[in-house]
DNA sequence: TGTACATCAGTGAACGCGCGTTCACTGATGTAC
DNA sequence: TGTACATCAGTGAACGCGCGTTCACTGATGTAC
């Protein structure tokens, strides 16, 4: 028999997980900075000190949104990198994935992109700290591929970090039109693919 | 004589950018969607009501930021996309010159990158507002350049915005690194060149 | 299985505080003659 | 130049409100025997 929870342990994460949630949900039209956790509180229903039994402050749950949000997305880098078969269709099989992966996850990327330089300190540095293993993971991935023959470390990672801000701004590029008729969607998504050919073509002739 | 503005208006315009600067300066700290008027008020040392007489409220005041920190950009712009010479040099003219920028605005850089994305909707407009205007600027310089030949106008507005986003994303950089020792930043500066030269390098190689 | 005690997630009252906004005001500046 | 009146940037008191945090509490869940 596997070790399951307990009553106690078990409806404790599902109220700290209904915090995370409204938390997510108000942060669509606000900052981090500005979030009360009174508003938190009142949206799960519960009382406003109930929150001190999950986090310290709307800081600390800002933290741990990171890692929701984040963590979710190691799995998409993985096969975005780790993808075969020719240039284009690479970069197309890419841009695809972040298109769904935004319209799966809205608040998600949302909250990273507003609070990756947001007000929050400790926030902004959390999710530093992510991008820079998915860039240290998309330059192994990097590495192992026959192009790069002959990069040294610095431009591999130059352009795993290049790749990684490209992945954010097509992310939130995808979330400006999420509610947009499909043909304007559809241009964004075209002009994404074109923004990612041009550096792969950068990528091809580095060392000429 | 040309008409000077009077007494009056002088003054009112003198508490107006104080209250500008003001808020500029605690925002370095916190989001525009947390900033309080009696905050700002106190700052300057006039009393709370006297903030109507210049804005309807922060995001009004947001607004009005958004045109004198990227109002101030147009020249830089002008003189990146302008500069001549060989292409290594004038990536590491561009890079130089944003380096600058952020040394002597590092408020303002700070303020556009976080409010970009942030929780205050008409704000977040006026910046897309005038960076589509710094991508239109930019692609008209594009297209007069020799290299531009055969490109057709989508393609030159992918690489002006592009270049915009990449102008952001190494002022941003430079930010994180504006107390650090002049080793770290040399290392951002590199790598803000090689992001640069890469992308370069695919704009020459894009109708192959 | 039953009992006695410990734990602890969530409660609800209370606090002091700073907020945005209103209003009638003051007094220096501007204007008309 | 002087006078009488209008304008209006900034004032200061007052308001109701929601905030974060404290505290002692309750009662269901967990544990030891």
């Amino acid at each position: 028999m596997s070790h399951t929870l307990g009553l106690r342990q078990a409806q404790k994460q599902k109220t700290r997980q209904a915090l995370l949630d409204a938390a997510l949900a108000l942060l669509e039209e606000q900052s981090l900075s500005s979030l009360g956790l009174r508003e938190v509180t009142r949206a799960v229903g519960v009382a406003p000190t109930a929150f001190y039994r999950h986090f310290r402050s709307t800081a600390d749950l800002g933290v741990a949104l990171v890692e929701e949000a984040l963590g979710s997305l190691h799995p998409m880098i993985r096969t975005i990198v780790s993808s075969a078969g020719e240039s284009d269709q690479r970069v197309e099989r890419a841009v695809d994935l972040i298109a769904r992966h935004v319209e799966t996850h809205p608040a998600h990327v949302r909250f990273i992109a507003r609070e990756r330089h947001g007000g929050v300190q400790s926030v902004r540095e959390a999710i530093q700290d992510q991008l820079a293993r998915f860039a240290d993971e998309v330059k192994v991935a990097l590495a192992k591929d026959p192009i790069s023959e002959g990069w040294n470390d610095d431009d591999l990672l130059m352009l795993a970090n290049l790749y990684v801000d490209q992945m954010l701004i097509t992310a939130s590029l995808f979330l400006d039109v999420l509610e947009a008729p499909q043909e304007e969607r559809r241009r964004v998504t075209q002009a994404a693919n074109r923004r990612m050919r041009l550096i792969s073509i950068g990528r091809e002739h580095w060392l000429d």
